[in-house]
DNA sequence: CGGCATCCGTGACGATACTG
DNA sequence: CAGTATCGTCACGGATGCCG
């Protein structure tokens, strides 16, 4: 099953798994931690659930998903990554990094969601300025209310995952606007207009450093 | 065109240039060098000549893919991949070094060409202990002839390519099937068997180092 | 409400035949 | 060799309904 491509290669192998539509879109909504079935369906405008559990199904049968049942009371089940998915992140990881540079503007059409621009900028950033374990709580306000986030910086990286920070250096409130320009460059984190619409509270200087490596330019060195 | 998620997101906007059906897998046949459309259908058995050419027509249209006419008397097309592929290859590579630690054995109806070994060991191969800018010829004796690479050690990477080498440190010759062993660990490059089944002109040491960084296990650190 | 099966229209895909 | 044309099949998207 899952649509096989009969060839002895490593590529071939991965894409067996992870290469039909909306497969690997399903797992990035889980990179950044357990989620419901009704979470992934609104993370996935367009996806119908029939083909939102068939993939979910396939990454269960791969060992790349799980299901848990919450304890109560919140006696929900939900969906999370396995220990076996680390490959897969590094996957999304070169897909982000690669797409971040092809980004644009959004398009007429396109949907606007914040995770996604979070979750894109933490796995393309460098976080060589900000010191290791420091740890951040970034909240977006979105047209369905606030999305909250907890950006963690360890080993050069940003570790990004849903919910609050538990005692973070910095608090980050913004709109999805504010975070968009920042993210294609239409704006600077330097500029006034931008401080204005960008409130923090704690250490400013380590949050206008976590905003520019979420949302800056990287040159990678692209291996020929 | 090409199926579009309507997603303001990094991961969705190279999905939707690559996240198609075959698209990866004609990337991977281009990495080696430049293909002609018959190369290409040979390397990706199963897939149909129309498909291939709507792939390639999307991929020239997204200016990953080049066509090319070759100088008389070899007046035939090719195809390569641009500059701007180099994203593309880093995409490639998280895949091929995933897929390696699930590769396995071949399956009983699995194609096996030395190409997708080739390529997959040398992007996941640290070659940390060959010199730099040292070259090697990696002749495979497969069913249908004998396939030669080209793979230089470059910035602590290995870089393949199709063809002869210039001027090899050494030249290695193998069969297919003493490839897919050494790639899968059923065999070691140090055992005696081993020895007599790998055919090396040049330098001995050398030669056996690549063999090790191009089949050996890597442990990656999965990030989290 | 969470989760999944079903029916149906559309479009992508696989196989083959055919053309410059 | 380098594709285009055709056709049957299957996966997908959308809507609906069932079950805990």
């Amino acid at each position: 099953m899952s649509s096989r491509y009969a060839q002895y290669c490593p590529v071939a192998r991965a894409l067996e798994l992870v290469g039909e539509r909306w497969t690997l879109l399903v797992a990035r909504e889980l990179l950044l931690g357990p989620r419901r079935f009704a979470d992934l369906l609104s993370g996935l405008p367009g996806i119908s659930t029939a083909v939102l559990s068939g993939r979910l199904r396939q990454l269960e049968h791969a060992g790349l998903v799980a299901k848990r049942t919450l304890p109560p009371p919140a006696a929900s089940t939900v969906y999370e990554l396995t220990d076996a998915a680390g490959g897969l992140a590094t996957v999304l990881a070169a897909m982000a990094q690669w797409g971040r540079e092809l980004l644009g503007r959004p398009r007429p059409d396109d949907q606007v969601q914040s995770v996604w621009l979070v979750l894109g900028g933490a796995v393309t950033a460098t976080a060589s300025n900000l010191p290791d374990d420091s740890s951040y709580e970034l909240r977006i306000d979105g047209e369905s209310g606030q999305e909250t986030f907890h950006i963690r910086s360890h080993g050069g990286h940003l570790q990004p995952a849903h919910g609050p920070a538990p005692n973070p250096d910095a608090v980050i409130t913004m709109d999805v606007a504010t975070l968009v320009a920042l993210t294609n460059g239409d704006v600077d984190v330097h500029d006034r207009q931008t401080e204005r619409r960008v409130v923090v509270e704690g250490d400013q200087d380590r949050a206008r450093q976590l905003i520019e490596a979420l949302t800056g330019r990287q040159d990678r060195n692209s291996g020929g």
